[in-house]
RNA sequence: GGAGGGGUACCAAAGCGGUCAAAUGGGGCGGGCUGUAAACCCGUUGACUUCGGUCUUCGAAGGUUCGAAUCCUUCCCCCUCCA
């Protein structure tokens, strides 16, 4: 088998191929271009979609040269798949501003010196807005059935439920094909790979090249992540795992991969880092804990940098190990006058957006809130009774892991 | 088009005039045990509160009643069977 495929497959991101075997011959013989589209509907990328990511840094050490394709123009449609009702329709400056930030995550994780192998990024706006609607009907509207196109999950679930689908969401998979298409007219590429859910549309694009130009294209996709759990990756008590500096920090992205469950370790070393398959197979039988540590380092210095994920590391032994406070733990400033009358619920509220002041009391019944490591059991306690340490300020924790800074401003 | 069943909290699902902020299970959160894991055990799970209560919630809008998630009317949506 092709290396590329091989080292795809070992890590854990192969879930089905168009042509496996052809693809992989092809591999053998040459560089090929693959893209895969993300969508621009949220501000930033999480760790959702970061099994993407990887398979793109994946083709780069391999040779190959991966597209990006922002889907600036689709987003403005909205996919119909996996959603139940229409989705909101975001305005132009929102969708540019998402794009460049987006834009920027990945930049982050791709390799730009090798020529060869420098990701394209394209926005797929910049076909999409100027199409001639008759000449597009003619070219590639006459190769989609109406027929073949209602048996799509996608469709069928929404019709069958009587839930209106409007026409221009109907036209999504059209043109998902179409950029496809395009990319293989324009840059020669060949694959696409997406998420267990994007194959149907990727298929369509494949089908669509077929038919147009009578080239072979082919689809790759990659499973589903769910956690040992049970529970799709990516959602925590904290929110959203953000692959945003500014979105979320890098101690707590680095506890995020720290508190990864026993039975998921491996998996996650395997594809999440850059260690080799066999550097991981040896350490297979090292301390769970230590392999954590190692998981969440490497996974926190392709995002936010050696320095960074030392610091968090530090910061992290500091807290859970010697119970005392990290530097890089969440800071909250707050001042003096301020600080003056409140009480032990209303600083956990301040600080904490998406509480309310009711769970902070019952977390208070149930012993869940600290200061300075001292359980609060009382919920009119006074914070200016609490005396600051040395370095100006004190350790608010809730629960067991999330510990935050208060200092004076 | 005809006949029936149903919409209840994050999800599933009871309740069918007052004792209902609403049983139970899952999930979430907190505590215990541990290893910042899993499993397990315990607690908790609308908001605000001067801890006396107060306010908002059972598809939507009206109505009956001292009192409605529960009864009536209209509307919207889902499901099953027949055609």
């Amino acid at each position: 088998m092709n290396k590329f495929l091989k080292e795809f497959k070992d890590r854990g991101y192969f879930y089905q191929c168009t042509n496996e075997e052809d693809l992989s011959k092809l591999l053998d013989k040459e560089k090929i271009k693959g893209y895969i589209g993300f969508d621009c509907t949220a501000e930033s990328l999480h760790v959702g979609s970061l099994l993407q990511i990887m398979c793109l840094r994946l083709m780069q050490k391999h040779g190959h040269r991966p597209i990006v394709l922002i889907g600036g123009g689709t987003t403005r449609i909205g996919d119909p798949s996996g959603k139940d009702k229409t989705r909101k329709i975001l305005s132009e400056e929102e969708i540019e501003k998402n794009i460049k930030n987006i834009e920027k995550i990945l930049k982050n994780y791709l390799d730009n010196s090798d020529t060869k192998t420098k990701p394209i990024f394209v926005n797929n706006y910049s076909w999409l807005k100027g199409l001639n609607y008759i000449s597009f009907l003619r070219d590639i509207g006459k190769h989609f059935t109406i027929n073949k196109m209602l048996t799509f999950e996608s469709v069928k679930t929404r019709l069958d439920r009587e839930q209106s689908l409007s026409y221009m969401e109907f036209n999504y998979m059209i043109l998902q094909a179409y950029d496809f298409l395009e990319l293989n007219k324009k840059e020669n590429c060949i694959l696409q790979i997406g998420g267990s859910d994007q194959w149907g549309n990727i298929i369509n694009g494949t089908e669509l090249i077929k038919r147009h130009s009578n080239n072979i294209a082919y689809g790759l996709t990659t499973p589903l992540i769910t956690l040992a759990g049970g529970t799709k990756m990516g959602k925590t008590e904290t929110g959203a795992i953000w692959l945003d500096k500014n979105l979320l920090s890098s101690y707590e992205y680095w506890q995020f991969w720290r508190n990864t469950d026993d039975n998921d370790v491996i998996k996650f070393l395997k594809m999440f880092t850059d260690l080799t398959i066999d550097e991981i197979n040896k350490s297979k039988d090292n301390d769970i804990n230590q392999l954590k540590i190692k998981l969440a380092n490497e996974a926190t210095t392709m995002l936010h940098g050696k320095k960074e994920s030392e610091k968090a590391e530090a910061t992290a032994k500091k807290t859970f190990e010697q119970n005392l406070s990290g530097e890089g733990l969440p800071t909250y400033s707050i001042s003096k006058s301020k600080l003056n009358n409140l009480t032990i619920v209303e600083l956990v509220s301040l600080t904490k957006i998406q509480i309310s002041k009711s769970e902070v009391r019952r977390l208070i019944k149930g012993s869940g809130i600290k200061i300075n490591n001292k359980t609060i059991d009382d919920e009119k306690y006074l914070i200016k009774n609490v005396s600051f340490n040395k370095d100006g300020f004190i350790k608010l924790s809730i629960g067991k892991k999330k510990h935050i800074k208060i200092e004076l401003d």
